[in-house]
RNA sequence: UGUCCUGUAGUGUAAUUGGCAACACGUCUGACUCUGGAUCAGAAGAGUCCAGGUUCGACCCCUGGCAGGACAACCA
């Protein structure tokens, strides 16, 4: 339903971007019959992130858009570096933005089939064993600008490295010893089709396959036949990969099989936010956050402990686009597409969260009473709810100046407010400690504006939130700001840390007061604190202490105008 | 330095395939409001990397530059 609101997905009135516009061409075209299979391919070997949700949306996006489906194929080629808890993770996550997979399979399952198909190609004189070191294949391989020098066993007759081959998968041989390359052309300004290995020798139990296998294969020799095996018609992947297109096409064609294509689209951005699995390792392992889903991370699972909802993510997919250039997306419209949905769904609530007292002489001691407030004033279905008030509250800090600027709407000495869904109160004294800080202050109440009208019509300037000192509930409240100060914090000068820039305040934890009404909340829920921001249940909330984290703030004109 | 990809308001994405640039976010006004939120109305902001060429006409085609990115793992 949220979705629909934020008007994700097929859009008629909407641009096409260029792969709807290749995937409608050759629908018109009948190139497989009208049909769309695409894939999602990770390697699990890591968490996925708000990167990997461009590509997931647009994957199972296109394929839902032309009635097509998806596969999620793990590319599981490389032992040494995969594992099973990242296939867990990266299920859960896909299956929480909310699309489903045709089929869930892996490149491990096509093993065999790949073996044959080398054999196959050693056969017809398309590849051979090479037995130079690794440095010399390295070396051989020539330069950017320099052809590269054939190896000294790369005309060894088919008998020969048919049998070397089938001597590698017995494990004959050690690590390093061998490998398979593709014949290709050593000179070829492609390094790519400069004899690129096929299979290499690893000595190394796999997650799925055990120690059936001693050779695996490369990506290059993988991810085309796989892409193939299944009659995927559109195998999409980012930029870094279009060098590699001529390869997967060149494997495809010397095998005869289904021709599935290759399109590249620009990788995803974000403006003080680094996207490498490799760097967001290193933040996890240093404890420069709590874990993957620390709320600061931009992985899939830190979004959601942030209070993300897959609808704000995926509307913030739809609304990055899809192209060829490399792009920097403001982390502002990340915040925007969020806001954009919780503003819409989420039950309000009060909460203070730099508490200042406040006395309200005029009111009876020892009274309360319950105020209606409105859950969402955006949605009259989400209902009313009852807040008590009391002879004493706390106001934000923030809500009240001593010697107020122009344009301060709030609370002062001599001016009146609205509590909001309660009474006008007005300021008469200030009370301060020795040292010269407000701690206190006193205030008079109209009991004729009970609700938060006045009968004689007349206007304030502000309305504030509040909660009832005897009623409030204290809750751990975690302040999270950006991870870094630097908007890319790649672009480091030479010989700096990249985590030099880290923001030492992406995190402020605090104890804030909360109306009574959250104290049943459970993890994961999600509300607007009035006039403060979107929050939501942490994960390390207990019995005893609930834990709010702020998923964003809300848009503050004030803070703007003060700080000019 | 070789090959490939990409250059359109601050940031992204468009431009009916050759008819003088639109939309969103951001920014700035104003209205409204029991959230300085939301909503509504409006404004500013690029002449399309540069230089030539083709054309009646170029963001779009051609040539040459320039800039950014990718590629020299037995990673994906």
């Amino acid at each position: 339903m949220a979705s629909e609101e934020l008007n994700t997905g097929t859009n008629e009135e909407k641009p096409k971007n260029f792969l709807e516009e290749i995937i409608e061409a050759d629908i018109k075209s009948e190139k497989h019959g009208g049909r769309v299979l695409t894939r999602f391919p990770p390697e699990p070997n890591g968490y996925l992130h708000i990167g990997h949700a461009k590509s997931i949306c647009l994957n199972f996006g296109l394929a839902q858009k032309y009635g097509g489906k998806t596969n999620l194929r793990f590319d599981d080629t490389n032992p040494v570096k995969e594992d099973i808890e990242y296939v867990n993770s990266i299920k859960e996550d896909i299956q929480w933005l909310g699309f489903n997979w045709a089929n869930e399979f892996y490149a491990s399952d096509y093993f065999d089939q790949l073996y044959l198909w080398a054999e196959e190609l050693i056969k017809k004189g398309y590849a051979y064993v090479d037995d130079q070191s690794q440095e010399e294949i390295r070396v051989n391989r020539g330069t950017v600008t320099q052809p590269g020098k054939e190896s000294p066993w790369r005309d060894r007759s088919a008998e020969e490295n048919l049998d070397l081959f089938r001597r590698m998968r017995a494990g004959e041989f050690k690590d390093g010893e061998k490998v398979l390359r593709a014949k290709i052309d050593m000179a070829h300004p492609n390094m790519l089709l400069r004899d690129p290995i096929m299979y290499r020798i690893i000595h190394s139990e796999h997650h799925r396959t055990g120690d059936k296998w001693c050779i695996y294969p490369m990506y290059d020799y993988a991810h085309g036949q796989s892409d193939s095996i299944e009659n995927i018609t559109h195998s999409i992947c980012t930029l870094e990969f279009d060098v590699h297109r001529p390869l997967y096409d060149w494997f495809i064609e010397k095998l005869e099989i289904f021709p599935s294509k290759q399109y590249e689209f620009a990788r995803l951005n974000l403006s003080y936010t680094v996207m490498s699995k490799r760097k967001l390792l290193q933040l996890v392992q240093e404890k420069v956050v709590m874990g993957w889903d620390d709320p600061r991370m931009p992985t899939i699972c830190g979004l959601r402990r942030r209070g993300y909802t897959p609808e704000a993510i995926r509307y913030f997919a739809d609304k990055v686009g899809v192209a060829k250039r490399d792009n920097v997306i403001d982390l502002s419209l990340l915040e925007f597409c969020l806001r954009e949905d919780l503003n819409k769904r989420v039950e309000r609530r009060m909460a203070v969260l730099n508490p200042l007292k406040v006395v309200i002489t005029n009111y009876p001691e020892n009274q309360s009473e319950e105020l209606e407030a409105i859950n969402n004033p955006e949605d009259e279905s989400a209902g009313k709810r009852m807040i008590p008030f009391s002879r004493e509250i706390y106001i934000e800090q923030e809500d009240f100046m001593e010697n107020p600027p122009k344009k301060f709407f709030r609370l002062a000495p001599g001016k009146e407010v609205r509590l909001r869904y309660a009474y006008f109160i007005k300021c008469n004294d200030v009370i301060k400690d020795e040292n010269g800080n407000i701690v206190e202050l006193h205030c008079t109440y109209d009991p004729a504006s009970r609700g938060g009208n006045s009968p004689d019509g007349r206007k304030v300037q502000g309305t504030i939130h509040w909660v009832s000192i005897p009623h409030a509930v204290k809750a751990e409240v975690r302040l999270f700001d950006r991870l870094f100060s630097n908007p890319d914090p790649n672009n480091v000068p030479e010989g700096v840390d990249w985590k030099s820039s880290l923001n030492p305040d992406s995190l402020k934890v605090i104890e804030g007061l909360i109306e009574p009404s959250l104290q049943n909340a459970s993890v994961l829920d999600k509300f607007q604190f009035e006039r403060i921001g979107y929050f939501c249940v942490d994960s390390d909330t207990t019995s005893k202490k609930l834990v709010f984290n702020r998923t964003a703030t809300l848009k503050d004109t004030w803070a703007k105008i003060a700080g000019k």
